[in-house]
DNA sequence: TTGAACCTTATAGTCGCTGTAAGGTTCATC
DNA sequence: GATGAACCTTACAGCGACTATAAGGTTCAA
């Protein structure tokens, strides 16, 4: 197989692919004698783990950590497992904190829903963004989407 | 008030608060005979309006919007109202996705919790990652924490 | 006058890619 | 055999919102 079919047949882009190479968590592909990367059966599973492992949140370091202990015959179950259960802590966590910055952001909205549209003629900032900049701080901070 | 006070009031860095001016946030500072910047106290004000909006989910470019129309005299309440609205729709979805994350995290979890902590010797991926490979994607992805 | 603590600019790095440029290969069709 | 589309290659720049580092200047108290 080629990059662009084991791209298509994964749902990741080939230039990702190539860069999960670079950055060791795929060994470096046979070519042909034109230089083109070929694969086998073997790499479509590789990836949906690097997928899945993505989708659940892991980093890339994380996964290579985990594939080099796999390839080097030691276990990393126990390692996959660890990390998981940290990461569904996080994720606890950063759902518990965007649920307070929601709530925040309702409450803000409905505070400035009728507040007049004018602008500010003392030369500062109106006073909608006044009333902002005094609500207190809540969550850690939003991650706005991709 | 040099840069270190202004960050240690704000709770930002100094390297924060000139990467702001940079990204014309803030204007460019007036500086002491040596080029120190030196700031009166309306910079707090501003620099704890940017703090929040991040803090809201706004982007640097969407803030820097705001703050334009607010300081050329035009009204951006109407404007902030919307940009608002927008991330609550926003934080919403993320929510929804992310609680969708856990629950899949969660039960892949339990699947694999009594599982052997053994490698493969087969030349594969120890069978829990095989099982991972399998899991179907749910959730659009997770935003692991900063 | 020494030294610590501050300040300056410029540049590179973070993460996980995506986009672009500039070129080579493969294969079907004319 | 020529053309063109669709594929492949490498290398490098860019994203957002900073952080880190280097290499140097300033301020102030001891």
């Amino acid at each position: 197989m080629k990059i662009g079919e084991v791209a298509a047949r994964t749902g990741l882009t080939a230039q990702a692919i190539r860069y999960y190479e670079r950055e060791g968590l795929l060994p470096r592909a046979n070519r042909t004698h034109t230089g083109y990367r070929l694969y086998g059966p073997e790499t479509l599973s590789r990836l949906a783990f690097i997928k899945q492992a993505r989708q659940l949140g892991l980093s890339l370091e994380e996964i290579r950590r985990v594939l080099d202990m796999s390839d080097s015959g030691r276990a990393p179950c126990g390692q996959v497992r660890a990390l998981l259960a940290g990461k569904l802590e996080h994720l606890d966590r950063t759902i518990a904190e965007l649920v307070t910055l929601r709530d925040q952001l309702r409450r803000f909205l409905s505070k400035i829903a009728g507040m007049p549209d004018q602008a500010d003629t003392s030369g500062h900032i109106c006073r909608l963004i006044q009333v902002a900049a005094a609500v207190p701080p809540g969550a850690a901070g939003a991650r706005p989407g991709r």
